[in-house]
DNA sequence: TATGAATGAGGTTTCATTCAT
DNA sequence: CATGAATGAAACCTCATTCAT
């Protein structure tokens, strides 16, 4: 169809267009609405590559309006953290506070986690790639606090399962924090809940090899310890 | 308006000006210290995040000046994953081809990936964080096919050592392989070479963690599973 | 260097700015104005000699702006050549339907063009002037096409003309189209309705040199003055 | 081949570069092959399509070379120009000092026009193309000089053909002159001289249509007003 | 003479944000 | 509340030109 007239600048997508008014819900239904469409983006394409026009558009309204709802690109970001933070915190809280065997506490803590990658993966995304950049912002104070109330949970339970034998003596408990959360949170980036892997499967999974680790069991006592430089081990 | 001089955009770092030409080091040279740079400031803001002016003043140089040397932006980045990956496959290369025995091949592979964390940091750190903005771009099929055939080497090691008894068998080797994978590269967000902790002593306690579990070794026989899920251990 | 300001390059031409934004125009006028101003910059200095800075300038906007009205300044040269494509080829349809006599037919042609001059000045000289460097572009295709068919129609009329006796026929009907083509349209170059001279009388002139030669009529019966308005030669 | 590392700025392709060095012929002859590549060039890209990393490509030279021959870009297409015009108008003089009929010396000025597309068609075509653009240069006087030379030469012939009962009497010489100008160097764009069509073919198919007319010669005094609006006409 | 690294100005384009309607 | 036109800063990139070697 040459010489048809192509029009840029913005305008809100036809099929979706008529989305944004016949919208029944409340000034809060709709404000979360926004923060969801964003977060999904997010999430796709990282807080930086994605533009307030692309939010404006999967949301069926132009870029500017989105500044009737939030102050800021940024001020969105900050509430799906803040949301995901908060959470996690009162799910470790409440774990940990119904939970005084360190074991428990900890299998607890791992689920809660892979369930939390379903619920907040924006935010696990985000926070993972994009951590350096946001730290000069100033409301990061505050996730980085929540944070490290988490991460203080964590290894305090760490700590009382080597205190009382539960975990082996062997292990720096700030490093193996880092490690679980790492690898567990790692897996927001190719684990889709809506595939063929249920996240209990993979729970079983990463339990197992974390729990009893890759090598096989062998008779009783016979705990090798191949892994060793073979060199150094002589 | 005729005769008007606006104010440059632009100028190069004042104290390093005068570097700019006198630097007596080769072609090539001056080509992979520009890489380099580049390199440092991608995996401490990104690929987005850091500017090209960004490169041009940390090297002493205009940013129009890179184009001397690099096509686009994106050239460089090309360059810096293509490096990494293409040792990193001939590092699993050479491990597999030298090591028979299962359990040593995946704790030379453990190894060798940690080692990379200090060589590779930028590679590693763009290539978590930015992949799904990259894989648009043509070239990105190169990176991904090598990525590819190291997977492929892993997986089959850990094959292998399910097959005859080292590893245990109930893991799927793929999940396992991402795990491990991610796990390991996880540790390029904090784990700084230069600081107290030698890359030999990260790799033993991961190696720890990962061949025998977080469960303290007890009696002969005595493995429990305390980490099942309580309800269905009854 | 945070806190250090640098001076903006570009600001809206001062005594306009307030203009950019208490315009009354409907949207689409606005749009097409801004194509005549870029239009008539493009007829000044070339496409590639005419800065979207300019064309923002001359509408008293800045350069970013045009971008809410149009992809790229490739689009508006599009539009451009488009809309005087598609008036051409529609205005000469029009004529050979009307006009089943080659002669008529042929002097209509001539008429039509070269009041299209004055209507499509922009989209003459740039065709004229960068047409090479404008075929790269995908866009260009149906450009090229809508010119062949304006193309077939000229050729067809002459062809009828020489068959039915009007035309010499001694004449390619291919090359003549396009020394008649590039005579009416070359004057686009110098030639300004504003002037002294109007359109009719150019054409008038034109079509005496096109239709009877140089050679001074020498016969018996010699006509002279036939080709002035008929209106005005009484 | 992926891995292969690029490297843009500037390499004298590889093919010619040889041709650089190889030439054993004197420094004017070194200084007028270059002008002749650039040349070409401008005639097919223009000149502000040009840049001189495109010329010194194509004399297997880096750009910075050029600047021992020129002192710029502009300098280059100077000399094209005056030589051009310097060369037209020796013709011009020589055509009209050897023939003092005014239809002889139109026939040979026009035809010393057509050889002149073969000769300096970059001239004629960035003439043609970028003039407006080239006012602006203080060299450009000299060029403008010698034009109007060429055009005070053409329109003394037409005025004594006009005079002498040659040329019909109705015609103003500047029009004509710009008429015949502008279509004989309009060829200049499609007209390529080692194509089919020799330029005394051409010339001649030009020379009928000029001197004759469209029309079909019909007898004696029989000069049909064919062309006239039929409707006026009665 | 030629090279190659650099400059500096300026090009097109992007994008978060503002604001009158 | 939404629109749409605009801003202004900054992004990537180009290119004529310079100059030490």
């Amino acid at each position: 169809m040459p010489g048809t007239k192509r029009k840029p600048g913005e305008t809100a997508g036809s099929p979706k267009a008529t989305r944004a008014r016949d919208r029944g819900s409340s000034p809060q239904d709709r404000r979360q609405a926004l923060i969801d469409i964003a977060a999904e983006l997010f999430s796709e394409r990282g807080f930086q590559g994605t533009t307030v026009r692309d939010i404006g558009q999967a949301a069926g309204v132009l870029s500017g309006s989105l500044y009737h709802h939030f102050a800021s690109k940024e001020t969105i970001l900050e509430e799906i953290l803040s949301t995901f933070l908060d959470d996690l915190l009162e799910s470790c809280r409440g774990i940990v506070a119904a939970s005084p065997d360190p074991a428990v506490a900890l299998r607890a803590l791992i689920e809660g986690a892979f369930v939390s990658i379903g619920q907040h993966k924006a935010a696990i995304t985000v926070l993972q790639n994009e951590r350096k950049h946001l730290t000069q912002f100033a409301w990061f104070a505050h996730v980085s606090k929540v944070e490290r109330s988490v991460r203080r949970i964590w290894i305090k339970v760490l700590e009382e399962g080597i205190a009382d034998g539960t975990f082996r003596p062997d292990l720096d408990p700030k490093i193996t924090y880092r490690f679980v959360r790492d690898s567990v949170w790692a897996a927001v980036r190719w684990y889709a809940p809506s595939g063929t892997l249920a996240p209990a499967q993979l729970a079983e999974q990463y339990l197992t090899l974390l729990m009893n680790g890759l090598s096989a069991p062998s008779g009783p006592g016979a705990i090798s310890m191949w892994w060793m430089d073979p060199a150094a081990a002589k």
